[in-house]
DNA sequence: ATCAATCTACGAAAATTTTCGTAATAAAAT
DNA sequence: ATTTTATTACGAAAATTTTCGTAGATTGAT
């Protein structure tokens, strides 16, 4: 079960939890190097705020060797779904619909993924 | 035309922003007087907030008698589509189909609403 | 053994966002 | 006319988020 999935976690923590998702475990140093791809990030600032997510219990990381080797301790599913809601919320007044209708209507979405899209309302549909 | 879409709204200003849209045209008062319904919020707060988005440019304002009269100098479709389209940068690593698919799967969407985006995803495919 | 390199902890500075107190001004009420 | 009320402007405090410098500790290299 998950635990805190209140904590919004900042714009900065989001990233950091982005990565993690993506690579599993990690040290400071490689999460920072995936950072400093996307923009100019010194170390410590990496490592203060992956502190400071550890006291938010938004990561976990246990002793390896000398060195702590960190992990997400929130899903990323549960923590997206979070932050679907309190953004449809504050941006789209609650509204799934209106959202989901301005995504597809701006982005470029394929084909395929438009029918695949379909193919789960379908079974919503059915479901309910 | 729009103006500058590329600025950001903060959370407050997002608020004051939908309270605009909402109202076409408000005082300063009256914002406050919306806002308190969700939250306790100082006048001089929302008078502060709404000047500063003044200077953004996120709202316009004539002098009507001695007082001020706000409306937003920003769009709501528009606007809505840059935070959009940041958040599913930031929370979806770019996959608004991702996103549709949870906010589907997560939301209560009642069944009209969906057949709706049937129809939107339809009308795209044969658009394309 | 000494030096260099690397990592963590800590604290505080910097930047951003939010809140509010105070003063000045103008209108309205008494 | 004086007082009360409502409005704006201004500045700064408070809170939050982000950044980074420095110190201490440990490993590895010379």
């Amino acid at each position: 079960m998950e635990k805190q999935i209140n904590i919004k976690p900042t714009e900065s923590e989001l990233e950091i939890l982005q990565i993690l998702w993506a690579l599993g475990k990690a040290t400071v140093r490689q999460v920072n190097e995936e950072l400093s791809k996307t923009k100019e990030v010194g170390y410590t600032t990496t490592l203060k705020l992956m502190q400071i997510m550890f006291e938010k219990q938004l990561v976990s990381r246990t002793d390896e060797g000398r060195y702590h080797v960190y992990e997400a301790a929130v899903g990323e599913e549960p923590t997206q779904h979070m932050l679907l809601d309190k953004f449809i919320g504050t941006t789209f007044r609650g509204s799934a619909t209106r959202m989901v209708m301005q995504a597809l209507g701006n982005q470029q979405v394929s084909k395929e993924e438009l029918d695949e899209i379909k193919k789960l309302i379908d079974s919503i549909e059915k479901g309910q």
